[in-house]
DNA sequence: TCACCTACATGAATTTTATTCATGTAGACG
DNA sequence: CGTCTACATGAATAAAATTCATGTAGGTGA
């Protein structure tokens, strides 16, 4: 009499996510593990059932009837589980939350405000996380991000737009001086940051300057150096404005020439559509709107 | 940010067994591990929530807040999981049913009838387990237990009262003839088998003949060794009547004394209550309810 | 009141299980 | 027809669960 109830519980884990996600390969990277250790964990649950859960087609799988069967018990059950045990882990942790932001945004932007917001909620321990890896939001490793994006739009990731910013070119005020119309900007070098490409050319076109950007310019891995050498004079970037508000008031940056022009995209601040009411991020959201 | 919404969930398993149990040890019995299992296990779960999930008293434990709050919800979804999981195993299994029964049962009066069972229920293939050592009804190691029992109340157990039986005092057919009132028994050896004093007693009382077992009676392991040597002329022995209703027809045995007492115990089937809608299972109660 | 018992805790050793790594397979796609 | 992609597989390795041996604290009975 082989009778066993429960399988072993961990190979649900990757049972669910590989049926969700109609893929071993999706499945894994979800769950930080490899394509095999799916493989394995979903061939050993077949095993323990004694019939296979999956058909396997070409390049893909789908659900069998017995997955189909199986797939929306456990997915359930997980669900319970991971709702009560989030609650549980909430009202014991001491409040944490890490901020993901570039680092430019943190330097020039957030730290300065930050401290009102340590006042305001001082039982919230901030952290930031400004590992330039990734443009977009990672929620394995922040809670809430501060990011940029033209499409707001990915999946089970909440997006509350905070602002649309304006493209403004900026150089230390005496290169300002030597610059009377758009054209004079050619004799500066054009400082280039990575991954902006499009802004710069967004402003480019709108003064009339087409092809503005060289090859042959500096290139910067954030805004951040690039706004650092344009304050030494080194020649001029474009920005979304609010990153160059305080330089602009002290006359450390100037704006050489006027444009109207915005960002294609928006600032968001995103986080995990279900962690939309944990009271961190509420009052981190709360705050920052209020900015 | 250290954020995982799963815990392990084979922690789950020893937490839901420790919590509806009340106690560690007696969830380690359950789940065939070791007390210090449990404890590492729970430990580790308290250690992944951040809480403790059992207030730990004096040689017991009971839920704390947390505990309270999470047992149910892990419970439910347990019951859900084991509940999809066992249908999808029967679907897939080919049926198969171990029948738990002693020895002397199984040799005197299962045996001979199971090629009925067999002939009608061909799919199901039948296995017997007769290991002495369970008295009691084992589910982890059958699926149904055919048993004797004075109280047939274990809980999550299902008792089915097959039939209440006659105790008979059994001897060959030449040693009964030397035997003409009750007190003559006294002169031949009284067959003692391990666990079935209180039947001998009640029997010997009925028919007036208290002290009937004796220290220096022979003692058999099983009813089927003392019933092999009363067939061969060693002895009279007390059984249930219908173990040895066909050596009585056939002249094999005889009945030296006639008493009218019942065993004080029904012999009945048993299984999981929660199994009693499995097909296997019931298509081997309605067969043997017949015979 | 003092052994002794019971239930749980704990750390190290061990066993079991999960995961990776390296490689194989089969069909899709250019 | 090679090449790519997604999954499978077996051996090696890493991680986790379990046991074993022992400790602790409070309760129990001589």
């Amino acid at each position: 009499m082989v009778r066993r109830t429960l399988p072993p519980l961990s190979t649900l884990k990757a049972f669910e996510a590989a049926a969700r996600l109609r893929s071993f390969k999706e499945a894994a990277e979800e769950l930080n593990v490899t394509q095999s250790a799916i493989s394995h964990q979903v061939a050993s649950l077949e095993r323990n059932l004694g019939t296979s859960l999956f058909r396997r087609l070409p390049g893909r799988v789908e659900l069998s009837k017995a997955g189909e069967l199986y797939f929306p018990v456990v997915q359930d059950a997980l669900d319970r589980i991971a709702l009560t045990t989030d609650l549980i882990r909430q009202s014991h942790a001491p409040a944490a939350l890490t901020v993901q932001v570039y680092v430019t945004v943190a330097v020039r932007w957030l730290i300065p405000r930050l401290q009102k917001f340590k006042d305001a909620s001082p039982e919230i321990a901030i952290s930031l996380d400004a590992s330039l890896l990734d443009w977009e939001f990672n929620a394995d490793r922040a809670d809430i991000g501060l990011i940029y994006t033209r499409s707001p739009d990915r999946p089970n990731v909440s997006y509350t737009l905070l602002r649309r910013e304006r493209l403004v070119a900026v150089c230390s005020s005496a290169t300002a001086k030597a610059i009377s119309s758009p054209a004079d900007i050619r004799q500066f070098p054009f400082l280039a940051v990575t991954g902006t490409a499009e802004d710069s050319s967004i402003w480019a076109a709108s003064v009339g300057l087409p092809g503005l950007i060289q090859k042959s310019s500096p290139v910067f891995d954030s805004n951040l150096l690039a706004i650092e050498a344009a304050v030494n004079g080194q020649g001029v970037v474009v920005v979304p404005e609010f990153l160059v508000e305080a330089d602009l008031a002290t006359g450390t940056l100037a704006i050489p020439v006027q444009s109207d022009v915005m960002q294609p995209g928006g600032w968001y601040l995103t986080y995990l559509q279900r962690r939309a009411n944990e009271k961190a991020i509420r009052k981190f959201l709360d705050w920052i709107r209020q900015q």
